[in-house]
DNA sequence: CGACGTTGTTAACGATCGTTAACCGGAAGG
DNA sequence: CCTTCCGGTTAACGATCGTTAACAACGTCG
């Protein structure tokens, strides 16, 4: 209750101040990079979401590229930031429920960027697809370092796959959409990723 | 031994002889709209990777998107008919253990085929979508029906998200591809996977 | 009031897309 | 030997793509 996962972020020390068109922009194009995938979608599509023309996008963006990659920018940076926060817990069971939690919650609240996060990495840039690969990497760490903490001298290749599958049953949701409410369904993945991740140690 | 996952059809009884182009053709397209996506996949691309030029294509299929229909049709057809042959099993823990072992296997062995299964359904034309989605819809109920048989009282809606969320675990490996050899990445997911089907039940 | 930066528009560009047309070499069959 | 079919080619089509240019409405500030 100090900390909601989703919450707003109130105002940054430094940078320029927050577009309200950009993050209008960024979020039409994550539920239709989602649907429909990157190259399914045109810039006229992108404009027309938001009730403008396409050209006009590029008064904002200097290009489809660049909606993409401060896209999946911005969400590795969001999941590394709080997932290191979640991690640093000292008990590592709280640690590992503390990661389950934030990232079932962001999941279950972002499903397009879950989607779009996991889908086109290949399609960014090279030059900024490096650094979302890093911040993928080092947040993949921060659950793979948890795991070594509850069960040290397991070999750290079968945890990062272990991890990786565990992604794969948490980042499933936003296609099944089954016929649960969002807390039974939250309860449920952390039950099954826990599970899952404690039989593979 | 009786029976493996990928094994040669040998010959139907009915049906036209099988065109090796045909399936040259299919097999390099599940590569590349996995790669790229559909729409990031041009006739060009496709011909070439077959050593032919785009056009050449339309002496097999009737267009792009009937390379694509007829992929996903194929896949959820034999999920389907191989799964349901597991799901036999008069024993519901060796059919889940059966249900577990062929899908694993479908998963390792042809990664780019489950990442387009479950990625371009909607991408599809209408008519053979729906054709599809009755397919996975049904494969999905051959696990839901084991798992009624080993817990029979659980709420099915809850069971069917519960399968939902282990295919997204099996099927995250195409897309982790880590340092672990295929018969340690089989018993790894094999384990994970129970485990987490059975703590939702 | 006038200059200006901001944010939108429509029009137009070159490139690329999926698809069709027209043609061609070779194998098979009378 | 001639015909026919099969599976390829190159050329060309209209549509659509991402992007840029040129222009307009509007608030702000000197």
């Amino acid at each position: 209750m100090t900390s909601h996962p989703a919450g707003e972020p109130a105002a940054e020390p430094a940078g320029p101040p927050p577009n309200p068109r950009r993050a209008e922009i960024l979020a039409a194009a994550a539920e239709l990079f989602a649907r429909r995938g990157y190259h399914g979608v045109s810039i006229g599509d992108l404009g027309r979401a938001v009730g403008l023309t396409g050209p006009a996008l590029y008064r904002h963006f200097s290009g489809k590229e660049a909606v993409l990659a401060e896209m999946l920018l911005d969400i590795s940076e969001r999941l590394l930031a709080e997932g290191a926060r979640r991690a640093a817990d000292p008990d590592p069971g709280h640690a590992l429920d503390a990661l389950l939690r934030w990232h079932i919650a962001f999941a279950l609240d972002n499903p397009a960027l879950i989607t779009v996060h996991e889908r086109e990495l290949d399609t960014v840039p090279a030059a900024q697809r490096h650094r979302v690969r890093r911040l993928q990497r080092a947040y993949v760490e921060e659950w793979v370092a948890v795991l070594r903490r509850l069960n040290p001298g397991l070999p750290d290749d079968r945890t990062r796959a272990a991890v990786h599958a565990a992604f794969g049953l948490l980042n499933s949701t936003p296609r099944s959409a089954a016929g649960l409410d969002r807390a039974a369904m939250s309860a449920l993945l952390h039950t099954m990723a826990r599970a899952a991740l404690q039989s593979a140690t």
